[in-house]
DNA sequence: GTCGATGTTATCAA
DNA sequence: TTTGATAACATCGA
């Protein structure tokens, strides 16, 4: 569930970390630290915060001495920063103690994310990093005019996937198209000017607006690094709305499936002519 | 107790 | 090239 507006989220709250040092790190389990949980135990002691970054839905926690601790959370992953006295939850993971006496402390319930500790200078290389897209709020029209016109995708896939612009997952893929009044499974090749126009601007509409109101959150999954909720679920116009009405036109919501995710449009508002 | 579904993504087959 | 099936894992609800 994190998409971009939750990862950037967490990223402005772990800019308050900056120039505080990491002085011991508890691993509870060992699957999701690379390469590998003795490369993160012996390497990230004694290393200072630098400015974090974001690229798409990754998290990069740039670290004295040329590191970068990269993070993807997947599904159910959480960071929280906590005092050091603050009872843990269940299926927390990792934690690191601060120079403070604060604790970052990383949950997953479903154990899908990981934390990678690499060379500054390798991030690109990452296996998951290397053949992303640029980043849906970075990138500028013209390129992605051309790339939208060298895909042949259905759009609800081809904003899912993330090598053509990256940080949209499920909810927010739909939230765009419902914007742009673009049915999800036209094709990508066959929008005119107007239509990719109309979808540029959803993205980033979307995306700011999300941002701006510091995620959705569904479920208590996903929470921010001070444990409060955002609020752009309140805002979701199809979202998790199959058969309530359509804020623009007041038709039902319609939920179908799109290469095995749940898609849910329109019916109205968005043809697919 | 069982089945199906859940925000992500890598991999393999068609 | 693109899609679909499958798998990783845990939890929840029908």
């Amino acid at each position: 569930m994190p998409e971009l507006p939750e990862v950037e989220t967490i990223r402005r709250g772990l800019e308050a970390l900056v120039g505080r040092t990491v002085t011991e790190v508890v691993a509870r389990r060992a699957d999701q630290l690379r390469p590998t949980p003795e490369a993160l135990l012996d390497g990230l002691p004694g290393r200072a915060f630098r400015p974090p970054r974001r690229y798409g839905k990754h998290l990069l926690l740039d670290l004295s001495g040329g590191w970068t601790l990269a993070i993807h959370l997947r599904m159910t992953g959480q960071l929280r920063l906590h005092r050091a006295d603050d009872p843990r939850r269940s299926h927390t993971h990792l934690e690191l103690r601060l120079d403070d006496g604060r604790e970052l402390r990383w949950r997953d319930v479903r154990r899908f994310g990981w934390l990678h500790l690499t060379p500054t200078d390798q991030v690109e290389s990452l296996p998951s990093m290397a053949g992303l897209g640029p980043d849906a709020l970075a990138i500028g029209r013209a390129e992605f005019d051309q790339r939208l016109a060298a895909a042949r995708r259905r759009l609800k896939a081809l904003l899912l996937a993330q090598d053509v612009v990256c940080g949209l997952g499920n909810i927010y893929a739909d939230e765009v198209l419902w914007h742009a009044r673009l049915h999800p499974l036209l094709t990508a090749d066959r929008l005119g000017a107007a239509r990719r126009a109309r979808l540029y601007e959803a993205i980033r509409g979307v995306l700011t607006d999300a941002v701006a109101a510091r995620g959705s959150s569904i479920d208590g999954e996903y929470v921010a690094l001070d444990g409060y909720a955002g609020e752009y679920q309140l805002r979701h116009a199809v979202y998790g709305r199959e058969g309530l009405p359509c804020p623009r036109c007041g038709a039902a919501v319609k939920r179908i499936l799109v290469g095995a995710r749940s898609t849910h449009y329109c019916p109205d508002c968005q043809r697919r002519r």
